[in-house]
DNA sequence: ACAGTGACTACAT
DNA sequence: AATGTAGCCACTG
């Protein structure tokens, strides 16, 4: 399908302000849930697709800043997460699992 | 049309 | 606990 990467971007602009979701759970909520690579590479070109959208709360399933060296800079991404309350320390999420945002609970 | 890529995950050592 | 391996599949050149 030509349109998974929309896909994609239309869950993470669901992402509630100061919560975060994983890229397994993006797939998942796409019904395509062994593809959470896919996601991570659709958000690789978000970028340029749908700037706009807040790819910095999603990361990987350990709350893991896996792609912050896709972000203008490598700390742009922990930075846009602080000025949200969230707190990184070295490179994770802290409270990652309270802070989790279930797409297919809560949207 | 074909092969390579990869912001992931689950399972196995 | 820490590595290593194997599936996964839409997109790109």
């Amino acid at each position: 399908m030509r349109d998974f990467y929309i896909r994609v971007y239309e869950i993470v602009d669901q992402i509630p302000y100061g919560r975060v979701t994983s890229y397994g759970a993006i797939a998942n909520a796409l019904g395509a849930g062994k593809s959470s690579r896919l996601v991570g590479i659709a958000m690789n070109y978000s970028h340029q697709i749908a700037p706009n959208i807040p790819a910095h709360r999603v990361v990987n399933r350990n709350g893991l800043l896996t792609g912050r060296h896709h972000f203008i800079y490598d700390h742009t991404m922990e930075e846009l997460l602080s000025f949200e309350g969230i707190r990184v320390l070295d490179n994770q999420i802290v409270d990652f699992k309270r802070l989790f945002w279930d797409p297919l609970v809560d949207g």
